[in-house]
DNA sequence: CGCTCGGCCTGTGCGC
DNA sequence: TGCGCACAGGCCGAGC
């Protein structure tokens, strides 16, 4: 679900409801949504705590605390973490509940419980496998056209393949790959290793721009996918192909297809990525 | 080691 | 209207 630009935004909007706040009590309602902490242990730990920044990495979104705690949420599919005030009530979706000590509340909701939540201090973010092991981020200096080039030299598996594996590079997901092989002119199925110097450069620009203006929209609202606040992202207006089978490429006039690719549902236009 | 595929969960939307 | 099936933005681990 959310990729990159939506956790980044989530994280945007939540940092200042959050920040400087104090988690005076924490009712947990699906408790194999913790994945290193047995609920009575989770919410002894973060009660009384004071959140001190909000951070990401990839698709990662972290809270510290003070007393070096970390929260860390992923929310794979249908996770959302947002704020609201003391009226609000739960729904049947509604997984965790924390109570900040302004009256207001922090909502973790998730339809399909794919989400997954560690509780851990500093020391031990090393020591949780799928975030220790990510590659770099996209608009990031590690992340260079170099970097790519060496990435895809020699990989026979498919460029969207590669581009889905969080240890190559962090926070790409099913849209902004679609998004970004379409920029570039690529089929989703070519063979890492025979992009030319030429696409390489294409394909590195078209994920960092892809993922800008993800950002700058306040992330993709397909489905599920909501801000810190609730609100609904606006990037949707402005994908190329993802979600467009049967409509018209505004590139090259083409229709655009779908097929599965890596085991994904793939939007591309057939006429004009090769 | 590199790669593909099934499983995890529940809901929605489509065709019949 | 109801039923069955395919599909959904991610990730991990088994198996080839």
């Amino acid at each position: 679900m959310p990729e990159l630009p939506e956790v980044e935004t989530i994280r945007r909007t939540l940092a200042p409801l959050l920040e400087h706040r104090t988690i005076t009590r924490v009712e947990v309602l699906l408790p194999r949504l913790l994945k290193n902490t047995a609920a009575p242990d989770f919410c002894q730990r973060l009660a009384g705590r004071r959140i001190v920044a909000l951070a990401r990495r990839g698709k990662y979104l972290l809270l510290n605390f003070d007393q070096s705690l970390v929260l860390v949420v992923h929310l794979r599919m249908t996770g959302r973490l947002y704020h609201v005030t003391e009226e609000t009530e739960p729904d049947r979706f509604t997984r965790i509940i924390f109570y900040l000590d302004n009256g207001h509340k922090l909502f973790y909701a998730d339809v399909r419980t794919l989400g997954t939540i560690f509780l851990v201090n500093q020391d031990e973010l090393n020591g949780l496998p799928g975030l220790a092991s990510l590659g770099p981020e996209p608009l990031t200096s590690a992340f260079t056209p170099a970097y790519l080039q060496q990435l895809l030299a020699g990989r026979r598996g498919k460029i969207k393949a590669v581009l889905l594996n969080q240890h190559y590079i962090a926070g790409l997901g099913n849209i902004y790959i679609d998004e970004s092989l379409h920029e570039a002119g690529l089929d989703p199925e070519r063979p890492a290793a025979t992009l030319t110097a030429a696409e390489i450069q294409r394909l590195y620009n078209a994920i960092n721009a892809v993922i800008a203006a993800g950002i700058a929209d306040g992330g993709t609202t397909f489905r599920d996918y909501r801000d810190g606040t609730g609100h609904s992202g606006s990037h949707q207006r402005h994908l190329g192909v993802y979600g467009r089978e049967g409509e018209i490429c505004a590139e090259c006039g083409g229709m655009i297809a779908r097929k599965v690719v890596a085991g994904r549902g793939s939007y591309y236009c057939p006429h004009c990525q090769h």
